[in-house]
DNA sequence: ACTTTTAATCGTATATCTACGATATTAGAT
DNA sequence: ATCTAATATCGTAGATATACGATTAAAAGT
């Protein structure tokens, strides 16, 4: 691939592009819904969810809190992982100057 | 990878995730940023915007159309390239009830 | 101390993405 | 008819993603 280019971009492409990236596989968009909805969020009952083996599940919990969208903390030989909520209202807002700055620029088409 | 279990989910979080992963490159970004400043659309203005080959550029719109958000249409030698409104705000649409579906079922963390 | 449980990490195979140059295609210009 | 310009597509190399089983690590239970 030579080298990637992402990084010529402004900050705020590559930071929306960041936010799309970790929802662009529909497992990890499950485990936030499964996350949300409990508030124990432990790693085994969302295993026990999802069709994916143990140690898949842990990769997208990874991504997930690469991104920041997602914490995790051990609790004894479990692990306890939460939806950041701060984060995730922050990734909308983003999107969502994504999606106005599009409307307001918008012209009409050919 | 054995086999891709993206099917293994709801038609809904496949949706999504497609969205996403459309937006998950900053070049598409600024493609979609540069679709919307200008009227005419025409992929070599988009070339010239951005720090990529013909190529690349014309794979990155390969994408976009794919996933919806763009359409293209050839005129003569040119082809001419626009966001599809509609579709955009069904995305939009999609992403928002996510986040809506995740405040909804918010319960407190560990 | 030993065993069990839970989760992370490693190793690995395959798939997909990203990027480019080269080539093909097709319409317009000469 | 030939040449030129604009795009798309092909081929390809290397990077990254996805998935799993096996292994490791560390706390909890016996």
């Amino acid at each position: 691939m030579a080298i990637s280019k992402k990084t010529e971009f402004t900050n705020k492409e590559q930071h929306i592009a960041t936010v799309a990236k970790a929802l662009s596989h529909p497992a990890r968009i499950a485990i936030l819904k499964a996350l949300a909805m409990r508030g124990t969020c432990i790693c085994g009952e969302i295993v026990e969810v999802l069709p994916l083996a143990q140690s898949t599940v842990s990769q997208h919990l990874k991504e997930l809190k690469e991104a920041g969208l997602v914490t995790g903390e051990v609790e004894g030989t479990r692990s306890c992982y939460c939806i950041d909520w701060d984060v995730l209202g922050k990734a909308w807002a983003l999107l969502r100057s994504l999606v106005e700055e599009l409307e307001t620029s918008r012209k009409k088409c050919c």
